[in-house]
DNA sequence: GGGTCTTTTCAATGATTTCTGAAATCTGGC
DNA sequence: GCCAGATTTCAGAAATCATTGAAAAGACCC
């Protein structure tokens, strides 16, 4: 609320501070939830991120007005994922949790875990859908009714495309967000470096658009 | 559920191919779900990629047995991604739909919306929030009570960590993501044959885990 | 074992998203 | 202008997903 100019009292930078907290919380549960994460879970890897201090559950239901319930659901997620960790504090029985602090590292996690429970399975299911149609063509009726002469061949030209484009994902993300390097970061920085091909009238290469 | 083995009459195969399609399209529309995009609109979409043909409105009604409505939101939203385009035929004023059929152009298309819709606002939040924070530290009593004197320091620094890589991940995919060229394919393909780097024990380039 | 503190689970509830179907709107031919 | 498709819109119904809160389970100490 107040502007603050370049002086201002411990009090109203502790406002502040809870004020930047609580947006960047906010806007980490709406981008979260565009991605199916439910926002709630999002929000709690927002606090932990940007407070960097292990905080335990009671803490975490405080600051985001949740129920016990709900914290206990969202950090074992996010410990499923693994952005955040467990600690504990001597003499003290509760639990603490810890978000990752590398961002990259974070991002490279987020990346494997999405990769596993959305593009593995689509590629499995591909798989047995491609059993399903023989590339060996069947004798028969030709363009009699409105059977399937080529119709055949094209549906699993299409299949293919989407196995090939989808396996090199995968691959893509093996070798890039394994959970040790900094594969995905020099990966991105590089990319962002390399020149934009040849005679193509790719990216126009101009900076703000928007 | 017939096997078929080498030698079928053209209405197996019919059946065949429906089924075959029927399974890409239900997961499709499963991976879309996980991916924040309604299972309907993702199965219209399968449907007219994996059929390649121009459809209109009634057929798409009458092989997902969704309703007008249904089609005509999907349809839009589709139509907005960029991933299908209208189409008509002569004598006939039904519109007639029709999937981008190059998958690489349809994921560029995906991905260029998706930053757009979720990234770039994210950036935008990031810069007002870094607005409210000021780098001048403040005079004040300094870790007197639970107040803030380099917590703002370590807030700013997160911040610009965030901020750093999702601006990177909006250049790339403006970079790579444009409507035109071949730029996200080569990319990726040059990335997956990319030696992995150095000494680290990244990727150990090992095949079918899973 | 009994007591205390903590975490987990899960049925019920609440909130949000998606879908339907019928009415309203649009479009082109006559 | 009027009609006959075709498409869009949108309020309410249906389905899905997230959250709560209280009970159960677990952990540790004496």
């Amino acid at each position: 609320m107040a502007p603050a100019q370049d002086s201002m009292t411990a009090q109203q930078a502790a406002e502040l501070l809870a004020e930047a907290q609580d947006r960047f919380i906010a806007s980490w549960g709406r981008m979260g939830s565009a991605w199916g994460i439910s926002r709630t879970m999002a929000e709690v890897h927002a606090l932990l991120y940007v407070t960097g201090e292990p905080m335990c559950t009671d803490e975490i239901m405080d600051r985001l007005a949740i129920s016990r319930g709900n914290v206990s659901m969202s950090v074992r997620a996010l410990l499923e994922w693994g952005v955040i960790q467990r600690t504990h504090k001597r003499g003290d029985r509760k639990d603490y949790f810890q978000a990752e602090q590398d961002v990259w590292a974070m991002l490279r996690a987020i990346a494997r875990e999405r990769i596993k429970r959305e593009v593995d399975p689509l590629l499995q299911s591909l798989e047995e859908i491609r059993a399903l149609t023989p590339d060996t063509v069947f004798q028969g009726g030709k363009a009699k009714g409105r059977a399937t002469p080529e119709d055949m061949a094209s549906l699993n030209d299409r299949l293919d495309a989407v196995q090939e484009c989808f396996e090199l994902m995968s691959v893509l993300s093996h070798k890039f967000a394994g959970p040790t390097g900094t594969g995905l970061k020099t990966a991105a920085k590089l990319l962002a470096k390399m020149p934009t091909r040849n005679g193509s009238k790719d990216a126009p290469a101009m900076e703000g658009e928007r």
